[in-house]
DNA sequence: TTATTATATTCCAGCATAAGAATATGTCAA
DNA sequence: TTGACATATTCTTATGCTGGAATATAATAA
């Protein structure tokens, strides 16, 4: 078996970085010609069309005609798996930081209480 | 160019499936070794170890020796990139459930309000 | 119709994957 | 040493991506 494809999932799909700028284009919640992503990416045009039709099969992007330009629209909940996935673990780093702050302030209160004639029995 | 490699940062990495699921295996944060996590998810062991060298290069895990057994404990931190990034869109789906909400309750509002007799021109 | 603009599609090259099979490495026990 | 166990690595095969170049499609204007 081969590596998933792009068009898999979304996981799949924001693995590259071009189409993460894409969506991070996007995230204003309007529409936005595929001119003006080519213009603001500095990419060229074949290559932007290719990444906004992976994610509009994923489902991270709609596509609507109004003239010939052709409007993308971020569908912003097309993402909340890979939100709700990576949820799971936000308490390893946040938790982290509260016991990195607490274990601070003990040691800063201890250096506080200690007098010059240091308590060498203090470790804990 | 071709795709980037699996190896190249943490949103590669977790594209894949199994290699999530070997990630969830380890959400207790405890060490585990490499034949645990072949039982409990009932994949080949070159398989799983295949998957954790790539978790390891990205920093995901890491491991240590332990007589002939290889742990393997989980670096959540690596992952906050992923979570990072996705949350800069959790307002999308959080704030559209409290729209739909006010939406729904304006709604019921108004049919309590009007009288039998409607108000054809309520429409807003 | 013809030209122009906007976007999509096709074909190609190079590359890296994932799983399976076989094998290598490393550690402990007798 | 030999054997058993735990894990890693190598090799192969099939697959599919990404960007570039060229071209096709679609819509509007002249």
């Amino acid at each position: 078996m081969a590596r998933a494809a792009t068009t898999a999932d979304a996981f799949n799909a924001i693995a590259e970085p071009r189409r993460r700028a894409i969506i991070d284009l996007l995230a204003d919640g309007r529409t936005h010609a595929v001119g003006e992503v080519v213009r603001r990416l500095r990419l060229p045009q074949p290559v932007v069309s290719k990444h906004l039709g992976v994610l509009r099969t994923v489902g991270i992007v709609s596509a609507s005609r109004h003239g010939r330009h052709r409007l993308y629209r971020l569908n912003a909940h097309a993402i909340k798996p890979v939100h709700d996935w990576a949820s799971a673990y936000a308490h390893f780093w946040t938790h982290q930081v509260e016991r990195i702050k607490e274990r601070a302030e003990r040691r800063i209160l201890e250096e506080l209480v200690r007098k010059p004639d240091t308590n060498k029995e203090a470790g804990r």
